[in-house]
DNA sequence: AACCAGGAAACCG
DNA sequence: CGGTTTCATGGT
């Protein structure tokens, strides 16, 4: 088990930087999920490499992220190559714990195993996926901006409209002729007007939600912190919805994503009914109170059933 | 070419 | 309240 302090990491080489990761932990099924938008632009997967840039402390890290380097623990354990040079420890510390909340290398799931290997939905799903990770949105803003964007569209377009956004508004860095793109602060997107993400076809609704969350973002009204701190996530999901332009699927799929809540369950979810409705091998997709009956059989882990079944949804 | 998309708010009885 | 309509654009 993990404390704190505790180095999650060693280095195999001068830039390549080693991380422990759980059993039962299958870094290509990771990959597959990373993998499955051409239109994705703030990561890029090229075999079995996914690479990423983040901003640290004002100052960008390119990495690398593989598996491992000795043969037999391939698939097993995460590897992180710096590019652009090894950082200090602080900012490689704060890196490393990036990749380990976005890949969710710190999270015991055999409970889920336990409680949904033994559910007929989705039991087979764990059996073909097992060794997959909820793969997370570790920044709040990017979080919301990603789910608004996403509302009441297909991904194809959400996908879109996120790629439009950043290139108007993010940050671009072409290193040895490869391309990694930042998404925008906040504070960038506090200061717009709402014909300025009208301009990149956002609905009027989601460019002042947009504005409207980068805002108090910027106040400190709303922060991952403030949230994580209440402690309650029914309350974290209350002050999520209490802003206009976020409701409840929204408010729960960032605590999915984000906040981590392990059983946050975007109810309303039409990826989700698809799924369901596939495994159970219908033409008709399941009524909400169906649904909420399946969750409730998956608590704790409805975010993690959730997450599941959205992988089948690359099956042909 | 109609129908739908990883919804939310406004509206209505 | 609980159901219905509107928003708004692009994918398939």
């Amino acid at each position: 088990m993990r404390s704190n302090g505790e180095r999650q990491y060693r280095w195999a080489d001068e830039a390549l930087a080693v991380l422990d990761t759980p059993e039962d932990y299958h870094f290509d099924e990771a990959l597959a999920y990373l993998n499955r938008s051409e239109s994705e632009c703030l990561h890029q997967v090229e075999g079995r490499t996914v690479y990423k840039a983040l901003d640290i402390g004002g100052e960008p890290v390119l990495m690398a992220i593989g598996m491992g380097i000795v043969e037999e623990a391939q698939g097993r354990t995460v590897t992180v190559r710096f590019l652009n040079g090894r950082p200090e420890e602080e900012r490689v510390g704060r890196s490393i714990a990036f990749i380990r909340e976005w890949m969710d290398l710190d999270t015991d799931i055999s409970g889920f195993y336990r409680i949904g290997g033994q559910d007929p939905l989705l039991g087979p799903v764990i059996e073909r996926y097992r060794g997959l990770r909820l793969i997370g949105v570790p920044s709040l803003f990017e979080a919301l901006c990603w789910t608004v964007a996403g509302q009441q569209i297909n991904l194809a377009f959400a996908y879109t409209l996120k790629k439009r956004l950043v290139e108007a508004f993010g940050s671009r860095i072409v290193h040895e002729g490869r391309e990694f793109m930042l998404f925008p602060s906040a504070e960038q997107i506090a200061s717009l007007q709402p014909e300025e993400l009208r301009e990149l076809k956002f609905t009027g609704s989601k460019a002042e939600t947009l504005i409207r969350i980068a805002r108090l973002i910027q106040e400190g009204e709303l922060s991952k912190e403030g949230l994580l701190e209440l402690g309650d996530f029914r309350e974290a999901e209350k002050k999520l919805i209490s802003v206009r332009g976020i409701g409840p699927w929204t408010a729960n799929y960032v605590m999915m994503r984000c906040l981590r809540n392990r059983d946050a369950f975007p109810l309303a979810d039409v990826g989700l009914h698809n799924a369901i409705r596939r495994r159970l091998g219908r033409t008709e997709k399941p009524s909400l109170p169906e649904v909420e009956d399946m969750g409730a059989r998956w608590a704790p882990w409805r975010a993690y059933a959730t997450f599941y079944l959205w992988s089948t949804l690359t099956e042909s």
